[in-house]
RNA sequence: GGGGCUUUAGCCAAGUGGUAAGGCGUGGGUCUGCAACACCCUGAUCACCGGUUCAAAUCCGGUAGGCCCCUCCA
């Protein structure tokens, strides 16, 4: 399995801390409203890097956490916490908010075959381990306590800017003259891990710690959660590139720090789904969620295909048009895969060539493209028999989970399946009749309710839409 | 200002030095009462200019376009 590293700069042979056990941490969602497909995009990717590893025998342990707390919002550094501006703007508790949008995450996930993480955590419940990491970082002189907050002093780390590729003169330079300059700062980069004093007022969401009430700091909680849930080695960390500086820089100065010693050896972001205009977002333009897809007749696997057949680390332009190709594609696909004939014997040999393919596909930094394509010469391969191709197209599901195998016409009732084939029978009727109108009729009638027939040599078939 | 990514057929897109995967669409054909489906056939000298090499879409340099990041963001 080889993979790109953001700490390296290249493609890497991943080996884990420990043999066939993979510690996985992916940054999850700020609840504060529905996830837009661009968030759901990185999600996907780090669906697929998990099942992969999985298909080829690796036991994934992956974290995510949800951030109900403590994020800053505002272009120009002087909003309030997201959480409680949302909360306010629809009339809800705040804790209820996060609970509504965190079922609508889920929802999300579930309709895109994303599998939930084993492990998944609230920010809100782990304000213990942060005050526990804080204290440790501020007794080995790697934080310091000023004008009411606790800062990280990023001139102790090691190697601050090896992730991001920056350096300080640079940054300095350039960043936004909207930020205000914070005083209290030993190093203008140093971030803020324990916040009592801030801009904000009327925070809502508060505790007790030892340098007074108040809240955590940005960062701090995907390494608490990490610390606490999967132990003092991470072998993936995935993200958003958006994550990369300053989320992901800070993540690895504090906890490295708090640890003593390396932690995370593989970090891997994915990249952004654009639009025409440029990156998407939740506060520009038309807001792309999956339920808005939905309504316009779209089902959450054809976006599911879609994100597959480019690459993760490239940005990927959404169009409905794009996506339109996508649907028709995978609507073929399924519809050639489900009349494959499950007879006779399986060709374990055929397979297995067909297997290697796929895992070296996915083994070449997630190659979802040709993982695709492998699935495609499996369908021409003229050698091989349906149930073989079945059985590998099934297999290969388990990583694509495009539901390739799965039948909605077996989920009928029989009742209804009974009439359906009824019909079908009195359209035979009616055609070897001549009555091509009555035949019409059925037809036209039976696909206002979703059945579309088939008519093939061997007879008329029909297929749900 | 600094850092990074990207440019392949009508569209999406793979390609990890040896003469361009795949998908969708288009056009033509077979099948069909018609239609849909299915099946067969159908397309590119890889932004541009130089260089390295026996050989470059692939490596190097430059030009042009697009995009992202630089403390809200997946």
């Amino acid at each position: 399995m080889r993979i790109y590293n953001t700490l390296s700069k290249e493609i890497e042979e991943f080996v884990p801390y420990e043999d066939k056990k993979v510690r996985m941490y992916t940054c999850g969602p700020t609840v504060y409203n529905y996830a837009h497909i661009g968030n759901l995009r990185t999600y996907i990717f780090e669906d697929i890097l998990q099942k992969g590893l999985e298909y080829l025998g690796y036991e994934v342990i992956r974290a995510m956490n949800i951030t109900d707390v403590g994020h800053l919002t505002g272009d120009s550094d002087t909003g309030k916490d997201k959480m409680v501006e949302s909360s306010k703007k629809e009339g809800k508790d705040v804790f209820e908010l996060a609970r509504f949008y965190t079922e609508a995450f889920f929802n999300d996930m579930k309709d895109l075959n994303i599998k939930k993480p084993e492990i998944v955590e609230k920010a809100s419940d782990y304000i213990p381990t942060y005050i526990k990491m804080i204290e440790k970082l501020i007794d080995e002189d790697y934080a310091y306590f000023s004008n009411g907050n606790v800062y990280f002093d990023i001139s102790k780390a090691n190697d601050y800017y090896k992730l991001s590729g920056k350096n300080a003169e640079d940054l300095l330079v350039g960043v936004r003259n909207s930020v205000e300059e914070d005083k209290a700062k030993r190093n203008p980069a140093d971030f803020v891990l324990w916040f009592t004093v801030s801009k904000f007022s009327n925070h809502i969401l508060k505790w007790n710690s030892p340098w007074g009430v108040g809240y955590p700091g940005w960062h701090i909680e995907c390494s608490g959660i990490s610390y606490e849930t999967l132990g003092e080695h991470l072998d993936i960390h995935c993200g958003g590139v958006d994550n990369i500086f300053p989320h992901h820089t800070n993540e690895i100065a504090q906890s490295e720090a708090f640890l003593g010693h390396k932690w995370c050896n593989y970090w891997c972001h994915g990249a952004h789904l654009n639009d025409k205009s440029g990156k998407m977002s939740k506060s520009k333009g038309e807001f792309l969620t999956l339920s808005l897809l939905k309504e316009k007749g779209y089902i959450p696997l054809d976006y599911r295909y879609f994100c597959l057949n480019s690459h993760y680390r490239n940005s990927l332009e959404f169009s409905y048009s794009s996506l339109d190709i996508a649907k028709n594609a995978l609507a073929k696909l399924r519809s050639k895969v489900l009349s494959l004939k499950k007879e006779g014997e399986v060709s374990l040999e055929k397979k297995e060539l067909y297997v290697e393919k796929f895992k070296d596909s996915f083994s070449n930094d997630i190659n979802t493209s040709m993982m695709v394509t492998t699935l495609y010469d499996v369908l021409k391969d003229n050698s091989l028999n349906d149930i073989t191709k079945f059985e590998i197209i099934k297999d290969f599901d388990k990583v694509l989970s495009l539901d390739l195998c799965v039948s909605k016409e077996e989920e009928l009732s029989t009742d209804l399946k009974k009439e359906i084939e009824e019909k079908i029978l009195e359209r035979k009727k009616a055609k070897e009749e001549k009555d091509f109108l009555l035949a019409d009729k059925i037809r036209d009638g039976l696909l206002e309710k979703g059945v579309k027939l088939i008519d093939t040599r061997e007879g008329t078939t029909y297929e749900l839409i």
